[in-house]
RNA sequence: GGAGAGGUGGCAGAGUGGUCGAAUGCACUGGUCUUGAAAACCAGCGGUCCUUUAUCGGUCCCGUGGGUUCGAAUCCCACCCUCUCCGCCA
């Protein structure tokens, strides 16, 4: 959520930032309702206010033993008033908190123009592209080939776009999330943490994902939950409602889990494998940090994330999202991409963004800076450290050997036996 | 799933219809004292929103949402959560 203050005094100026993102606010219906709230909340409160000292009136004379009536009577036609200014109230602040709920964070000032992916800007590569002396093969082909991935079988126990992975494969993907959990708590100083699959719709909210976006997300109707899409939301929402020592800043949590999103509206798109399913595992990292600090932040946790793709010696590049191509929420986001040699291109592997302080207003996430002594909101970060399934993906492309078999990568050895390859089991 | 108890400020804990945003203690902050620290003493000490350049002022908040009342932390209803006991269970 933006600043409420910002839309009344600026609203130009927020409106031109968003233009961006290729969207147009609609700035006169807004201060229409603005100035409405305005008159009615003065009004309301004026009110109220005489109704409560006249209410102390009434309770003093009868603690006297007078007579209290003609106080009385002169409440109940202010509380006529009342009622109806209160209703209209809530009324147009219902109105103009769904119009503020539903405008997407400010882009900043370092996020390129443009609309589409194909806009984004490349900041760094890391890594040459291996060149194959053979036909090289997907991840499909491969894991099929060893007779260790499944998609049938996935299929038939749930439906299209899950997998069921085995042995060696199975391992792999297991040692990935220890190496990469491992990485980030003893080399980047993030704390583990273990949180809950499911969560309610105020941490939906929270985070950005409710209202508007809940056709990305698995609703358990029945008992009003959600199956989190990422680890993102149980674990900013750690915050959410506090007030954090300023002594306890900055929060880095880093935290393995599993991923749900129905991928509706990406119908026909990435079918093929494991780049979009409905289900996969994410080792994501979360920082709650002061104001000041969380542009120099988001290139620390971005480098995290690199570092696990350098000590995989897995190709990759940076780009900035262009204002088209942000998400919701976010202010700046870098995308990792991973080359994967099945698809001869770079394909999204990691997601990093600072959301300043949008998530923390929807949150009501703060910390008592001490200068001021006041409670300010924080500013929230995340990134994928990283999407796991799509690194098993990149490890198994670029690892592959001409028989089909799969080098494992020196980082992983330890948490694999030091067994060097996967092979097929005869 | 059954039975009972309970949710008040950072924590502990009082408050059962009026001057209660809320006693008291601890914690915290500032001051006095001290070479320094501790102790003691004095003072301060929740959040929200509106208005305002700012102050001043006002609104709302005692788990959440409704209701009763001139007036609700206090009474009524629903829901959520926590604890204890029983049952079931990884």
């Amino acid at each position: 959520m933006l600043d409420p203050q910002l839309l009344r005094n600026e609203l130009e100026k927020v409106a031109a930032a968003l233009s961006k993102r290729n969207m147009t606010l609609d700035t006169s219906s807004i201060q229409v309702l603005e100035e409405k709230r305005k008159a009615i909340q003065m009004k309301t409160e004026e009110l109220q206010s005489l109704r409560n000292s006249k209410s102390k009136e009434i309770g003093a004379l009868k603690s006297k033993g007078e007579d209290a009536q003609a106080v009385m009577d002169e409440v109940a036609s202010i509380k006529a008033k009342l009622d109806e200014s209160v209703s209209e109230l809530d009324e147009i602040q219902i109105e103009l908190n769904d119009i503020l709920s539903g405008i997407p964070n400010i882009p900043h000032d370092s996020v390129p123009n443009g609309n589409t992916e194909d806009d984004n800007e490349e900041v760094r590569q890391w890594g040459e592209p291996k060149k194959f002396e053979f036909e090289v093969k997907d991840h499909v082909d491969l894991g099929e080939g060893l007779g260790l991935i499944d998609f049938e079988t996935a299929t038939k126990i749930t439906g299209s776009r899950f997998v069921v992975m085995q042995g060696d494969i199975a391992r792999l993907h297991r040692a990935l999330i220890q190496f990469m959990l491992n990485t980030h708590s003893t080399e980047h100083g993030y704390q583990e943490i273990n949180v809950p699959y499911l969560v309610n719709a105020d941490s939906c909210k929270g985070t950005g994902q409710l209202p508007k976006f809940e056709e990305d997300l698995f609703h358990i109707k029945e008992h009003g939950l959600y199956l989190i899409p990422t680890a993102e939301v149980p674990v900013t929402n750690i915050v959410r409602d506090e007030i954090v020592n300023n002594d306890d800043l900055p929060k880095k949590f880093i935290c393995h889990s599993p991923c749900f999103r129905s991928e509706a509206g990406s119908y026909g798109k990435d079918t093929r494998g494991m780049i979009r399913q409905h289900q996969f595992e994410k080792v994501e990292m979360v920082q709650l940090v002061k104001p000041e600090t969380s542009y120099d932040v988001l290139e620390e946790l971005t480098g995290h994330a690199e570092n696990i793709l350098k000590k995989l010696e897995l190709p990759y590049r940076v780009v900035t999202l262009c204002g088209g191509d942000l998400g919701f929420s976010a202010s700046k986001t870098y995308d990792i991409e991973v080359w994967l040699p099945g698809q001869n291109k770079y394909r999204e592997i990691s997601s990093c963004s600072n959301f300043e302080d949008f998530q923390a207003r929807r949150m009501k996430a703060r910390w008592r800076n001490p200068e001021t002594n006041k409670p300010e909101l924080l500013h929230t970060l995340n990134g994928s450290g990283l999407a796991v399934g799509r690194t098993l993906v990149a490890v198994m492309e670029n690892y592959q050997n001409e028989d089909g078999s799969i080098t494992i990568p020196e980082a992983l050895r330890p948490y694999m036996n030091n067994q060097t390859t996967i092979e097929k089991q005869v």
